[in-house]
DNA sequence: CTCCTTTGTCTTTTT
DNA sequence: GACAAAGGAG
C-alpha cells in the first residue's frame, strides 16, 4: 500500500523514522536521495505533516533540483511548499528579509564571488600597507574564510592573535575587509551563512519564527558541512529536534573549503538521542569495484566502519594501464572508449575523471582528433568571464550603488578616460564627506582638480541614472540590452580582442538569453533575484548527459554521479595524491585524497580503468611520477593488466612517500635512498631555481612524516599488538575469541578474530581495542 | 593613460 | 605551458 514499499528494509526504517534526530550513513550508491525523497513523501501522505513545515538542504543547486523534481513526482500537489534549497539559497532568502536588523546592511545587498573578494582584498592590502610579496591575498582570504567557517568574528580573531605577527596582520586585514564589504552593502559566500547565524543569535524572535516553520529538517551531504552550517542547522532544529542528516564520511572531500568531518562523526555526541541507520547495500557497482573501493578506504583512520556490499556479482576486474607519457595515456583512454562504442555502446556511458582541470586538455585534444563528442564539466565558469562580469557589474551598480567592486570595474570600461588619478580624487572627496564612491561621483563638478574628467564622470553617472529609471519598464533583459547599446559594448569587444571577439560577443548574447529565460520562468522577476541566481548558480548545475557525449570532469565534480564506464586518469603520486598533500606531511590531507579516490572508484557501475603516465608535463616541467599509492592499495587479485610492483608496509619509506621525483634530478637515487637527502630534495623546484620558503617547513614536516611512517604501528594503536595468532582476546562488544590472522598494513594491523559467540570478524587493531586474555 | 614586456604563480572549488 | 599582475616606456 504505502509509499515505502519500494524501499529496502534499512531505507524503509530511515524513511519512517520522522521524529527526533536521525543520522543516515549512506554509502556510495546506496539510494540516499531515494530514501530522503520517500521520507518526505511519507511524512506528507501518511503522517499528515504539512509540506510547509519541511526543509531539505543540499549543497548544490543540481542536487536541490533533482530532489525537488523527485519530491514533486512522489508527492504531487502541495509539494511546492516544501523548501528544497541549497544552504546559500536558504540563507539568502532569509537575509533578504531581515539583514537590515544586523545594522549596516540593506536588503538589496550584492553577493561577492571569489574574483570580487580578491579585488576587495587587494584594495585592503594597499590601504593597510601590507606587503603583497610577504602576504598573498589568497592566503589572507583563505584565513578569513576559514575564520568565518568556524564562526570566528573579527573581534574574536583580534583577541586570539597574541604575539603572533602573521595572525595580527590577518586580523587587521579581516577587519578592513569586513568593513569594506559592509560599506559596499555586499556579502561574500561565507557571510551568507554566518550572517544568518548571527541574525538568529541576535534576534531570537526571527529564529523562533523559522524554528516553527521548519519542524522537519533534512540535510544532504552532511559530511561536507562546516561549523557555521552546523550551527545554523542546530539553531533551526533546536526547538523540535526533528533533524535528519544524510551523509558518508568516506566521501568528505571538501575539507580545504572548511568542511568539518567531525560534524558527521560526532553527530551522536551532539544529539545523544539520535538514531543511526546505515545504508550499506550498493545498487550501483559490481563486487570487484566495491572491493577495490573498500580496500583503498580501509587505509583511512577517521571514519565510521562500514562495508558496502552488492548483489550484482563480481563483474570484471579493474584495469590498470601505465603509459609512457600523458599523450599516450590520452590516446589509450580515447581509443578504448572508441572501440567499446563500436562494439555497441553510447558515448554517454563514459566518463573520464581526473584530479586537476589541467589534465582535461590532452584528453580533449585526442577526442577532437578522433571526432568523439564530449563535454568538459567545470573549468571556467560562464559568469566569471570578463565580458559577462562587465555587464553584471553594470547591473549590480544599477541595483546597489554602494557596490564598489562593481562600480570600479565599469567606471572605465569601455574606456572613458577616467583613470586612477581621477578616481583617487573622487575617493578623497568621498572620504571627507563620508559619501560612497558613487555618491561622490554625483558631485563631480564640485570636486577640485578633476578638470575635463568631471564631465566624463557626469556622463557615466547619468547613464546609471537612466538605467535605473528604465529598469521597471524594461525588465532585466531589456536593461541588459540597453547597457550593451548605450556603451557600444560589442564594438568595444571587437576592438579590444581581435582573436576571440566573436566568442565574447556570443557570451554577452548568452547572458541576455539567460535573462530572458529567467523572466519567463520567475513568478516575480526582479533584478536582485536575477543577480542572486547568477551568483549562486554555476554551469556545473546544468550538466546533462542526455545527448551522447563522453563527460570529462574532476573527481570533485563527479561526486553524486555514476557511469557504466569510468576512467581515472593520472593515477600518479604527486598528481593524485597531489604533491601538496604528500609534502605537507599531514595525514589528514592524504586521507582526504584517499576519500577522493574512493569517490572516483565508486562512480563506476560496470567497468573501471585506472591509468597513469610515467612522464608528464606539470607546471611547465617534465615530471617522472611513480604509480599512485592508491593503485597499490587495491588488492592484486582485483587488478588486470600491467601490475605495479607490490609494496609492503616497510617499503613506504621516504623515496616512496615523495615517490617518483628521483628521475627529475638524477637516476639511481631511488635505489639506496639516503633518507635525509630524499626528504630534503623531493623535487626540482621552479626553473628559476629559487627554493621557496615552503621548503623549510617542508623539510621539518617531511622528517616528521617520515618518522610517522617508520613507526606506523605506534601511531596506529600504541605499538604492535600484544597478542599474536592463536591468542585468546576479548572485544568490548563481541566478547571472547581466538586470533586467527594478524596482517601488518600501511597504517595499522588488520586482525581477524574468531569470536565464540559471533564467529569470525576482520577488524583494525587500533579500533578493535582487543584485550589479551 | 595605455601598451608592452617581464615576473610570479600554479590542487581540488558544491556556493 | 598558461595566465595574470606589476613595472616601465611611450
Amino acid at each position: 500500500m504505502g509509499i515505502l514499499d519500494r524501499l529496502n528494509p534499512m531505507q524503509r526504517e530511515a524513511a519512517s523514522t520522522i521524529e527526533g534526530p536521525l543520522l543516515i550513513l549512506a554509502g556510495a550508491g546506496s539510494g540516499k536521495t531515494r530514501t530522503l525523497t520517500h521520507r518526505i513523501a511519507y511524512m506528507i501522505h501518511e503522517q499528515g505533516v504539512n509540506p510547509w513545515n519541511i526543509l531539505a538542504i543540499t549543497f548544490t543547486n543540481k542536487a536541490a533540483g533533482e530532489m525537488r523534481e523527485r519530491v514533486d513526482d512522489l508527492v504531487g500537489g502541495g509539494a511546492e511548499a516544501v523548501w528544497v534549497m541549497t544552504f546559500h539559497a536558504t540563507c539568502v532568502r532569509i537575509l533578504r528579509r531581515y539583514i537590515d536588523l544586523l545594522g549596516g546592511y540593506d536588503t538589496n545587498f550584492s553577493i561577492y564571488d571569489t574574483d570580487d573578494q580578491k579585488t576587495v582584498m587587494k584594495a585592503v592590502m594597499k590601504k593597510l600597507n601590507i606587503d603583497p610579496k610577504q602576504y598573498k591575498e589568497r592566503t589572507l582570504l583563505s584565513a578569513i574564510s576559514h575564520a568565518k567557517d568556524d564562526l570566528i568574528s573579527v573581534q574574536e580573531y583580534e583577541r586570539s592573535t597574541f604575539g603572533d605577527f602573521t595572525k595580527a596582520v590577518i586580523a587587521r586585514a579581516y577587519r578592513e575587509y569586513q568593513e569594506t564589504l559592509k560599506r559596499s552593502n555586499a556579502v561574500d559566500f561565507d557571510d551568507i551563512i554566518c550572517l544568518t547565524v548571527e541574525l538568529f543569535q541576535k534576534h531570537p524572535e526571527v529564529l523562533e519564527s523559522y524554528q516553527n516553520r521548519f519542524r522537519y529538517i533534512h540535510v544532504d551531504e552532511y559530511q561536507d558541512t562546516n561549523l557555521a552550517q552546523f550551527k545554523l542547522i542546530s539553531l533551526l532544529a533546536d526547538r523540535y529536534r526533528n533533524l535528519c542528516v544524510v551523509g558518508d564520511d568516506d566521501q568528505s572531500i571538501y575539507k580545504f573549503r572548511g568542511a568539518n568531518i567531525r560534524n558527521i562523526l560526532d553527530f551522536e555526541q551532539h544529539y545523544p538521542e539520535a538514531k543511526v541507520i546505515k545504508l550499506e547495500q550498493n545498487y550501483r557497482s559490481t563486487q570487484f569495484i566495491l572491493d577495490a573501493a573498500n580496500a583503498v578506504i580501509h587505509n583511512n583512520y577517521a571514519r565510521k566502519d562500514k562495508a558496502l556490499w552488492t548483489d550484482r556479482g563480481e563483474g570484471e576486474k579493474i584495469r590498470f594501464m601505465q603509459c609512457d607519457n600523458a599523450y599516450e595515456e590520452a590516446e589509450y583512454i580515447v581509443d578504448d572508449i572508441r572501440s567499446k562504442v563500436r562494439n555497441g555502446g553510447n558515448y554517454n556511458q563514459f566518463a573520464v575523471l581526473y584530479r586537476t582541470n589541467a589534465q582535461a586538455r590532452l584528453i580533449e585534444e585526442r577526442l577532437v582528433l578522433k571526432g568523439i563528442p564530449y563535454n568538459v564539466v567545470g573549468g571556467t565558469n560562464f559568469y566569471s568571464r570578463a565580458e559577462v562580469k562587465d555587464i553584471i557589474a553594470y547591473l549590480k551598480t544599477v541595483e546597489n550603488g554602494q557596490d564598489e567592486v562593481a562600480l570600479r570595474r565599469i567606471i572605465n570600461v569601455p574606456k572613458r578616460s577616467i583613470g586612477a588619478a581621477s578616481i583617487g580624487k573622487i575617493e578623497d572627496y568621498a572620504e571627507i564627506r563620508d559619501y560612497t564612491l558613487f555618491q561622490a561621483m554625483q558631485y563631480a563638478s564640485e570636486i577640485p582638480g578633476l578638470g575635463k574628467a568631471a564631465a566624463r564622470i557626469e556622463g557615466f553617472v547619468n547613464l546609471i541614472r537612466v538605467l535605473r529609471a528604465g529598469l521597471e519598464d524594461l525588465g532585466v533583459s531589456g536593461t541588459i540590452r540597453k547597457i550593451i547599446d548605450s556603451i557600444d559594448y560589442e564594438e568595444y569587444l571587437q576592438d579590444t580582442y581581435d582573436e576571440d571577439a566573436d566568442d565574447r560577443i556570443e557570451n554577452v548574447e548568452e547572458l541576455y538569453n539567460k535573462a530572458v529565460a529567467y523572466e519567463e520562468s520567475a513568478e516575480e522577476p526582479s533584478l536582485h533575484e536575477f543577480l542572486e541566481q547568477v551568483a549562486l548558480v554555476s554551469d556545473l548545475d546544468n550538466v546533462d548527459n542526455g545527448d551522447g557525449r563522453v563527460l570529462l570532469m574532476t573527481l570533485h565534480s563527479a561526486k553524486g554521479l555514476e557511469f557504466p564506464n569510468v576512467y581515472l586518469a593520472g593515477m600518479e603520486d604527486g598528481l593524485f595524491p597531489s604533491y601538496m598533500s604528500i609534502s605537507s606531511g599531514d595525514q589528514e590531507e592524504l586521507e582526504e585524497e584517499r576519500r577522493l579516490a574512493y569517490v572516483g572508484i565508486t562512480r563506476a557501475m560496470d567497468h573501471l580503468t585506472l591509468t597513469a603516465a610515467k612522464m608528464r608535463m606539470q607546471h611547465g616541467e617534465t615530471q617522472f611520477n611513480a604509480v599512485s599509492r592508491f593503485v597499490k592499495e587495491i588488492p592484486t587479485e582485483l587488478l588486470d593488466g600491467y601490475l605495479p610492483a607490490r609494496k609492503s608496509r616497510d617499503d613506504y619509506d621516504s623515496s616512496e612517500r615523495f615517490g617518483g621525483y628521483e628521475s627529475s634530478y638524477g637516476r639511481g637515487f631511488g635505489e639506496a635512498p639516503e633518507r635525509k637527502a630524499a626528504v630534503a630534495k623531493p623535487r626540482a623546484f621552479g626553473r628559476r631555481g629559487s627554493a621557496p620558503e615552503t621548503v623549510k617547513p617542508f623539510i621539518a614536516q617531511g622528517v616528521s612524516a617520515l618518522g610517522a611512517a617508520g613507526i606506523t604501528k605506534g601511531v596506529a594503536g600504541g605499538g604492535a599488538p600484544d597478542y599474536a595468532v592463536g591468542d585468546r582476546v576479548r572485544h568490548v562488544k563481541f566478547g571472547a575469541g581466538t586470533v586467527t590472522a594478524l596482517v601488518s598494513e600501511p597504517r595499522d594491523y588488520k586482525v581477524t578474530v574468531d569470536f565464540d559467540a559471533h564467529g569470525p570478524k576482520v577488524m583494525y587493531a587500533s579500533f578493535a581495542k582487543l584485550v589479551k586474555l
